[in-house]
DNA sequence: CTGTTAGCGCCTTCAG
DNA sequence: CTGAAGGCGCTAACAG
């Protein structure tokens, strides 16, 4: 028997025979209310079936606890991931979560950055990698906000994110410690930082094992399939071939398995190939790809924990914002074992 | 230069040199106001850079512009691609998007069921098939719902989902204009509506098409991967084999063709096989597979539509609650062709 | 430890 | 067509 109207502090107030402040601070701050009293009120709070109205304490409070999460893309399986982990933690801390979905487009980011305004969010959560340019934005009183995956363009917001560095090298160092020392690294460009820092871990795990890198194995990309199929081909064409390729991602990756299978080239026996990110499709292609895990559900929980501390601090004076770069792991499967022993 | 407070409505009135009822109504219902009126508060809206405080006005209307929408798994590819459908439809109207992640876990749907209290949602959107059974939820004053993909057990809401009658004919029509008539159906059960609607598919296209069923062709099964493989492994037995498999879903699909390639049969050469859903895996086998695909996003778009005819209606009398089934296409790719003219 | 009270910003009668 | 005023439910002083 649903109650027709529901019930407000007003009524609990009654029931409990104390005062709307009472139940407030009952419910809210319980230590500041004698224990007789919060029981009769939390008694009164079961038999009314009380829920605090949200809109009237955000209303008075001048905040809610809503985070706006603002996405270019709800379907991409990095960002649904991402979202359980915000998810999970910001209801623990009693938090909901608003999806704005922009797909790339500035003027929808910009509507929902005004829900942002018109919700008084408590907080932002930026996958954008970008932010709209425009006075609209910048007149716009924005909550603390926090990015995730990409840092933002131009502005100086906290970041979560994957140590890429900390990726590549595990990754190289895997191959290393099956025997590998000639490796290819595919997708080498100054166009993202992300790739960047791959390279710098590859970098690092080569200098530590004291392999001389060859240039020529150093074959640029864009992450794209066709890059990883591209260079394959230019391997070949130079003649100079490696044992295996380090790739800056699984797409990369799937492109060189892709070219080398279009050769006849047996992976991982002829050659090995490892990937980054450990997209679904790693899983379906055989041989399964080895690669570096992003640690999507982590890096969502520290987001919110980020955040939160952002909202709780609330300091207006953001200061050196932060950088949280989370260790990946690898994930072993069947596209790398030690090099052949005769050559190709 | 962004203002140090938030402007309201009362600064947007003055400037205006109007009421702030004429504000909101200048706002809320244009068409009640003068022109000129109607002009002036909006340069002022421009110059202050108002945005509608939502709290203020969920409170005094009793209601928020909100939409809960409940799912067992975010990550689900199925889940993601209808709140494409869902966000983008409920935004057009003005309406936001609160997620709320069960995880199957009662506790954690009652908990969020308790936010469309708390936060005066307009309407909720389930994809869990089912309601916590509880005195709390029961007690609960839900707002308008409507169930997405499964409808909700024991409980009269509306429900948006895929036409599987429909589908499960297009798929057999499919192999039928191929030229098959020995074909088997994988997964046949009672326990899965929609499993049972898509063999009644099946039914209503063999029946047209006056091709006589052979029982033994009729192979029981539970959707899973495993159920696929055994249903090859009982026709072989059997000793009864079609030409073609048409599979209650994709994941049967998948075990057909595992259990196929193993006993060193070729799809589509030896066997045709259809799938139902199409789930990514179905691009990244090989040959990729011929299928069913879901609506996902009309039926996200279709659901807030019935959801908000709900919200607009209010009449607290539900109808005899609507079905509404979406009819989803054939994916043409790899997995059928001819049946092949000799024997196996 | 508890009660009184003043708004938070808005929409909506009710009068003009 | 416009203005005045009440109150939605709650929290945070401020008193007691």
């Amino acid at each position: 028997m649903a109650p027709k109207n529901q019930a407000t502090i007003e009524d609990v107030a009654r029931i409990a025979g104390v005062s709307i402040a009472t139940v407030s601070r009952a419910v809210h701050s319980p230590e500041r209310v004698a224990k007789t009293t919060r029981q009769k009120v939390n008694q009164a709070i079961l038999v009314t079936g009380y829920t605090t109205n949200a809109m009237a304490r955000s209303l008075r409070m001048g905040r809610s606890n809503i985070i706006l999460v603002l996405a270019p893309d709800i379907g991409d399986p990095n960002f649904s991931s991402t979202l359980i982990g915000i998810e999970t933690e910001a209801r623990a801390r009693n938090h909901a979560i608003l999806i704005g979905h922009t797909q790339n487009d500035p003027q929808r980011a910009i509507d929902y950055l005004r829900y942002t305004t018109s919700h008084k969010a408590a907080g932002l959560v930026l996958f954008t990698g970008r932010l709209p340019l425009s006075d609209a934005v910048s007149a716009m009183p924005l909550p603390p906000t926090i990015a995730v995956f990409e840092p933002v363009q131009d502005a100086a917001y906290p970041y979560v994110g994957v140590d890429d560095i900390a990726g590549g090298r595990k990754a190289t160092e895997h191959l290393l410690a099956a025997g590998h020392r000639k490796i290819a690294f595919v997708g080498d460009t100054q166009m993202r930082a992300a790739f960047r820092r791959r390279r710098a871990g590859f970098d690092l795990a080569m200098d530590a094992a004291r392999v001389d890198q060859d240039n020529r194995l150093i074959v640029e990309g864009d992450g794209s399939i066709e890059s990883g199929r591209h260079a394959v081909e230019l391997l070949f064409m130079r003649d100079t071939l490696p044992t295996a390729f380090m790739c800056v991602n699984d797409t990369t990756a799937i492109g060189v398995m892709n070219a080398l299978a279009a050769r006849g080239y047996n992976v991982p026996l002829d050659f090995s190939v490892t990937g980054f990110d450990d997209v679904p499709q790693a899983t379906y292609i055989s041989p399964a790809l080895t690669t570096i895990r992003q640690p999507r559900s982590i890096i969502g929980k520290t987001a919110i924990e980020r955040l939160m501390a952002l909202i709780e601090a609330d300091h207006p004076a953001t200061e050196t914002p932060k950088e949280d770069l989370i260790s990946p792991d690898l994930v072993l499967r069947g596209s790398v074992t030690t090099p052949r022993q005769t050559p190709i």
